[in-house]
DNA sequence: AATAATTTTGAGCAATGATTCAATATTCGG
DNA sequence: CCGAATATTGAATCATTGCTCAAAATTATT
């Protein structure tokens, strides 16, 4: 029994506990991300889920509520990690207000080309999960999004920034352009260079709140 | 057999031909666009759309093929007649490439608040249907991507618009943000005033591709 | 009014695919 | 190797819903 401890009250019931084997719960979350994907979430197999990640289809449900809480976990995992990265780029003050803005810029664009089918998924369902899920669909999400906006109202208040542009507006004009963009890049790269599509939007979205450009 | 005429042969068998009453047809699409905009496609139920448009199941069934149909038929409808209102601007020559351009955007941005449930349903499906339909789900999509390339083309042989964009990637930023933008204010209207977008976009987009403001 | 042609109807068929759960397999401490 | 606890399995269940089609209703013609 040498798992006893003075703590022994805190651990679940600790001896004769089977580890499991592998990691199914994160198998069967990338197998999803690629059905989700290719199939878009409607037509995705739970079947094919299982298939491609070498399990059983009541295995799933071992680790997942539904099919619907696999599509959650999903985006709560790549929004936890955009927030994680934009919020440790925020208080940065080493930066100008330029580059963290290009840092950002760069940040949500290395971690969606990095996770191109995660991408396509989002682009995909996200905007109606945000309606079914009215208010706040993920903690991450509206995190992030609050992020996001600090940079650019602290650009504003610095005159970097031109501040008759509607941060909220702004934020939507920014992410939708990113959308379509990330997902026509992922699904015919050829047409796409990443490098062109990065400095494109680089320059389309600066050049127009940047107060540099007025009339 | 006041319906002979001397053209008769190019009538349909035109006695004992009975008119069908109201216009179904249309009534079931747009019951359809409502029921669409409001649960997505997959969650949207025949039943439901034959309710709203006061038709039983199976006239629904007499007007269109499918469900998949009755999308199309959507998508056919909008942008056919954004096609139509393009294709006469594009070729009007007293407009300065500026003035041609905020009418484009003026152009696209009434055609789609005037239909916001329209416009939902288009932002929700469309990049699905693409993806399935990889080449040209739409004639009149192609055409009117076609004719809007045109123009900016056509600014940029005039100096007038950055000649280091790239259209291609320039029509996705300006219609992905116009996308989620116009999604966003179908739903939550409070927060996006019409007025604040439609000038947000203007500015946003036009500075972003006019030759003006570059270092 | 009778007939014929066309339109409308909606209960029920059929297919689909998410989810369950009783049975089986695996692991571990002893 | 045993027994207890946990993990895995996938055939069977169950609910859902798109779509069909035989019957009913409507309209036009004579």
């Amino acid at each position: 029994m040498s798992n006893d401890s003075i703590f022994g009250f805190l651990t679940f019931n600790s001896f004769t506990m089977r580890k499991k084997e592998g990691n199914k719960e994160e198998d069967i979350l990338k197998a999803s991300i690629e059905v989700f994907a290719q199939s878009g979430f409607y037509d995705a197999k739970i079947s094919k889920i299982a298939e491609l990640a070498n399990v059983s289809i009541g295995s799933i449900y071992v680790y997942y509520k539904n099919k619907d809480d696999i599509l959650n976990k999903i985006f709560e995992k790549i929004w936890g990690s955009l927030y994680n990265n934009l919020d440790s780029l925020v208080n940065r003050s080493d930066l100008t207000m330029v580059e963290k803005y290009d840092a950002m810029i760069d940040m949500i664009f290395d971690t969606f080309t990095e996770n191109s089918a995660t991408a396509i998924v989002i682009a995909h369902e996200q905007q109606r999960l945000l309606l079914r899920n009215k208010e706040s669909f993920t903690e991450y999400y509206d995190k992030f999004v609050g992020l996001g906006e600090k940079i650019v109202k602290e650009g504003i208040k610095k005159k970097i920034f031109n501040p008759n542009i509607d941060v909220n507006i702004f934020r939507h004009f920014l992410l939708g352009a990113f959308r379509d963009l990330i997902t026509s890049w992922a699904v015919v790269p050829d047409e796409f260079p990443l490098n062109l599509v990065r400095r494109n939007i680089k320059f389309l979205s600066k050049y127009g709140i940047l107060n540099h450009n007025q009339e």
